[in-house]
DNA sequence: TATTGTTATACTCTATAACTATA
DNA sequence: TATAGTTATAGAGTATAACAATA
């Protein structure tokens, strides 16, 4: 039979087991801790996941528009331009005009940009390796497949 | 043979294929997604992702410390008072004298609390279900498990 | 009229240092 | 000396409204 403690002392251990049954807090807490990791694995090299991120989809995508980096990013347009500043600024990438469009901004990697996201990708790989120890490739792909389904 | 889009005009579609191999980075799109649809559940009730699981580990644990509190839900203890304030300022939860330690409080949820609490379960559990739709009971469960191996 | 990029603004969550009162 | 709770502060991410230039 259980022991109960005195609840007029403190409980000797905490629980937060309904909150473990919902995913959202679980990956708050997995998610931070990503974070923090790939944020400290990126500072040597200034940047932050979501500088990283832009970079990134510059570098596959050249040419794109701020709107469509915003779309691919999911965030919103206002917040993408100081990102897309601390880029620019730092000469990794060029806003370049758009041909046909003179609203609109092609976007670019430099070289600068595109070596330094040849060593940024080399320490979020690391990074992905030493969050996921604990899990089989295959189990990697089908948490990366469950997340995508429940983004939408 | 694929066809290769004139560099000078816009890409059609854009590819973050790279990113989407980093967990971290599906992980973060789909914990917001998460956090707006539960925030916006929780929202009718006066209450957000964070207070609903501080009010949570409390009603589990009555008598438990702010700095239990703190490390359960794995937020640092400056971070944590507003969060308590705001719980007791509505009389959801009482800050009570802690027996044998005058530094410290033993919280406890009101019947208030508790009666709130019940009512944002309920929402919760329907934003659980609404999230997780595309996945079998199985998957929720090995995705619940795999985010909580990642933390550590 | 609608869209692109921008400015301004506000809110939430997070992180750290330093203080107080107790232990 | 160390711990519990607190204050102050700063940084980062997110969201919305409104604007100028252009389509």
């Amino acid at each position: 039979m259980a022991r109960k403690h005195n609840p007029a002392d403190p409980p000797p251990t905490i629980s937060d087991a309904t909150l473990r049954g919902f995913s959202g807090y679980v990956m708050k807490r997995a998610f931070n801790a990503i974070q923090a990791d790939v944020n400290a694995s990126l500072a040597p090299l200034d940047l932050r996941m979501l500088t990283f991120s832009a970079l990134s989809v510059i570098v596959d995508n050249p040419g794109l528009r701020q709107s469509q980096l915003a779309d691919a990013l999911s965030i919103e347009r206002p917040n993408l331009v100081i990102v897309v500043d601390e880029l620019e600024r730092r000469d990794l990438i060029l806003r370049n005009p758009a041909p046909g469009d003179r609203r609109a901004y092609a976007l670019q990697a430099t070289l600068k940009g595109m070596r330094l996201y040849t060593k940024a990708l080399g320490a979020v790989q690391a990074h992905e390796a030493r969050m996921t120890k604990g899990l089989s490739e295959d189990e990697r792909q089908a948490l990366i497949a469950m997340l995508s389904r429940i983004e939408t």
